[in-house]
DNA sequence: TTGTATGCGTTATCAC
DNA sequence: GTGATAACGCATACAA
């Protein structure tokens, strides 16, 4: 045993089985092209060395490998492990094994390097991509994304339908008579977070109410945001008698804030989130929100992939994820002395 | 531009910037010894030709890389979703990328061959491994191992106290008053699943009652096996009052063949699970069960790699995380006419 | 400070 | 059916 090499090299099973590197490239591929008995030996000097091939060499000569590449930007967020479930699920018996990757770093500019460095070699047979930085990609990469940033993307990606199930979530909000509706954003640089806004001015407009930049607070999709959005909504002079946070963590913030100041949900302010996170079942109301079975679109991102792969040309680039509205215990008819005199 | 590779390598980030591939290469990993001039004209070829390195190609070369693997034999299961989640937040600003990497086939012998490839040449600095099929691993492989099968490990291990968290479920049924307790066991090739059945037996033994083989049924932590296992015990001449099924997911089963038999739990029949997962609060009535905090072990283990590619030698080779029982609404004092004649 | 030459482990090409 | 050899994209000792 040379004690130069720590691992084992298929050189070292060449050697050891009295064949050519060919030859013991072609047993561990399955070539057909080779005696049984050879096979056999080689075979069996494999089993004896414990050898496993190189990924990384391998994948370096021949750029086919059997791997699909999950970027995610992190790996806690319920989001993300929701996608990869419907990812995960979606991948089982497709031939395929799953590399998910996720810097370590707080997602600098180097993590969008990083990905398209998993693809750009032939590490993956391709990438799903979660919110990318670099909306544009090499021309002939195999790639999916899920929530894009911006508008466009030149791939094929997946988006829920969020426009639509914001403006679901203000028709329901003004059909109870809700006129001062806060609105609480999302990360400005995700498509996502566009839509929904859009959503929220599209249904105040179908309504005719005036759009108001006062009940307007930016946010980042965080918890933490949604604290200190919801109390600079709440501390307005005329307060909105519901809040729309962009998703449910922010909507969570909301309603620890409400508590604090001793408001009670939904008798003295309603409360909408998005994304349907398990947890907001079991929060107390229940908090009312919009379902985009961040699952599905897992499911949906594999599906492209192994369509881009079988050499599919797709026409839909932008594939929307149906979203309902889910109607819990956070929202009540608004305070009587808010209610707008136009109103009566 | 040359059509012949689609990928743009850092030889022809050299050529357009006018240096050679040394110079570029330095301008990729910072290295000092280079003119400022230099550094900014490659930086900016870079950009322009949105180059990134090949991940392989890098790591393939030095042997160095700052990836830590984590090999999961699936990733949509709650138990290794909570592992992940735990490695995933040790690993933040660890200086380490996560790569996690997962057979699409059902785990067959490929598996245990693939996951060492990924540590064996430089991929990753280092590699996480949750219930290996082969307990061995190659000398200097800087590896760490989640619920390894078999008993003794050979590299650093995290477990939970599996027997006693079996042990102190024991304590309780018994001290209930149940003498008829039936065990559903788990996959009979872990650890876990071994260390809990001894916690059963020890628990009988400890309290003076005698083991009863027809009251122990082979299970493999699924809840299909549950439900089998669960109607199996019940048609019992003397069933038993109470039931300790390995994991949660078959004690989930336990519930619904309790249930369509009419059996109401836990008036006529008391249920443990095992491992917490968050949908047992749910349930009703609320599953009792033993927490390992298994984000907890994601963690430590995540520690352990972390002081093994510091070059620590470690001194326990098994971690073992505490366990402790959660007391919820689904046992009782067993129902009087089951109660054993000696005990009055 | 920069360039040249060589090797990492594997597969593809072309001979035998 | 098998073997020698040249790549793959990058990093590093060494020379300039």
């Amino acid at each position: 045993m040379r004690t130069k090499h720590p691992t084992v090299r298929i050189q070292d099973v060449a050697r050891a089985a009295g064949v050519s590197v060919t030859t013991a490239s072609r047993v561990l591929n399955n070539k057909d092209d080779v005696a049984p008995a050879t096979y056999a030996k080689v075979r069996r000097v494999m089993q004896e060395l414990n050898y496993t091939a190189s990924l990384a060499a391998k994948s370096m000569r021949s750029h086919t490998a059997n791997v699909i590449g999950l970027l995610v930007p992190e790996v806690v967020e319920v989001y993300h492990q929701e996608i990869i479930k419907g990812v995960g699920e979606a991948i089982r018996n497709s031939g395929y094994d799953l590399m998910i990757y996720t810097p370590g770093r707080p997602t600098g500019a180097t993590w969008e390097q990083e990905h398209v460095a998993l693809l750009s070699n032939g590490l993956t047979a391709g990438c799903i991509v979660v919110t990318p930085s670099a909306p544009r990609f090499p021309e002939g990469a195999k790639v999916v994304v899920i929530d894009p940033q911006g508008d466009g993307a030149d791939v094929p990606s997946v988006v829920a339908r969020n426009r639509v199930g914001a403006l679901a979530v203000m028709e329901y909000l003004i059909g109870l008579g809700h006129r001062r509706i806060g609105f609480i954003g999302g990360r400005a640089d995700t498509l996502s977070a566009i839509r929904r806004f859009q959503g929220y001015k599209d249904g105040l407009a179908a309504a005719g109410i005036a759009f108001d930049s006062a009940l307007i607070v930016a946010g980042d999709y965080s918890y933490e945001r949604g604290l200190v959005a919801a109390h600079q909504l709440l501390s307005l002079p005329a307060p909105p008698t519901a809040i729309f946070a962009a998703n449910d963590r922010s909507a969570m913030g909301v309603l620890d804030v409400a508590q604090r100041m001793g408001l009670h949900v939904p008798q003295d302010l309603s409360v909408v989130g998005f994304d349907n996170l398990p947890e907001t079942a079991q929060a107390v109301p229940g908090l009312t929100t919009v379902d985009q079975s961040i699952r599905e679109m897992g499911h949906i991102a594999m599906d492209l992939m192994l369509r881009v792969l079988r050499g599919e040309t797709l026409e839909p680039q932008l594939v929307k994820v149906s979203t309902r509205l889910i109607v819990r215990g956070s929202c009540q008819l608004p305070p009587t002395h808010y209610r707008s005199p136009s109103t009566t």
